[in-house]
DNA sequence: ACCTTAAAGCAAACATGTTGCGTCAAGCGT
DNA sequence: ACGCTTGACGCAACATGTTTGCTTTAAGGT
């Protein structure tokens, strides 16, 4: 039982605090288990046994980082927006860190709903963005077809083909849904 | 040095085998390498210094399992060659284990090829069909162009979206694409 | 046949992961 | 407000996995 507020909850961030500082620190490989629960104050065990193991820790401090903090910027236009929003997330996305976590959070149960809580973030941006189209009676495309012409691609080049990817990539994969 | 057909690579192909027997046999969650290398004959030390680690074994033999095996069948036309290559490909790349695989392949060494060589295979399949329509006369799109269209939204599919495949997706984006 | 040297074996030191059991505190009922 | 119930935590012993220095083996070159 998850008690929100109570010990559980300090528990859970001080843990993540100390993820988030250790990986800063000394570098996402060097991260243990042990290592973990003295910065953040607890036994290891008590890491195991809430988490299983470190890769379900990453995968859920990965997620956190990676759900957006602010609405799409709005620039007045369909094509506008959605190339500054596929820019950005191609520009984050793509870094070293960036791909950290998404390594991170394919990495947790294949069946735990890490790794949908990624592709939901980016839905939702979307939809934000298609929803202040539509708004301005633009014709818009549904989202799904946004998720296969624009982020599908980026992801593949950022998880498959690192190294092929420029700038202009997301701005030719949006053109091309539009045009 | 890697002495082809010398000891080191009878130890790899041991070690490879170990995996795959073991894996088929106990599951993928139970590999160790502490195991793998009893059954190899090997000891442990000697997976540790060639591969580094599980994950790094794991993505070498994972990447062997992903290379396909025939060449794209032949239909007769572009369009029924990237749909039943297509549709095969989800099949096989959705499934548990494929997935697995796929997973296994982009947890090595991130700035290694392992997940490049991935890619590299779809790659040459459709280099394959592509070639084949482009002798006939038909008209060709360009391989990155399949790739974005077709491969991009079939993977992210499988490792962002769990659940939401269906085999006519396959043909779908096939015909989106060269419609 | 003899060197040279990369790779493998071995074993001990070391770190990490696991588990049983006692304790503690949050939430709940009285 | 008080005590009860129950999950989560700490602790410590244990099991397992990982690393490392040194030795031995065998492939390939001379």
């Amino acid at each position: 039982m998850v008690r929100p507020g109570g010990r559980s909850a300090r528990v859970q961030e001080a843990v993540h605090a100390a993820v988030r500082e250790l990986e800063a620190e000394s570098g996402r490989e060097a991260l243990t288990v042990p290592q973990i629960a003295a910065r953040a104050g607890v036994t290891p065990s008590t890491i195991y046994r809430r988490w299983g193991d470190l890769r379900e820790l990453l995968s859920d401090v990965a997620v956190e980082r990676l759900r957006p903090e602010v609405p799409p910027e709005n620039r007045g236009g369909l094509e506008a927006d959605l190339e500054a929003w596929a820019e950005q997330f191609l520009d984050e996305m793509s870094s070293p860190p960036g791909r950290a976590y998404i390594r991170d959070a394919l990495l947790g149960d294949p069946d735990g709903s890490n790794a949908g809580q990624c592709s939901a973030y980016a839905a939702d941006q979307i939809d934000v963005i298609l929803g202040r189209a539509a708004e301005r009676g633009e014709p818009v495309p549904d989202v799904e077809r946004v998720l296969d012409g624009v982020v599908a691609p980026m992801m593949y080049r950022i998880l498959f083909r690192p190294g092929l990817l420029d700038p202009a990539y997301a701005r030719r994969l949006v053109d091309d849904l539009l045009g």
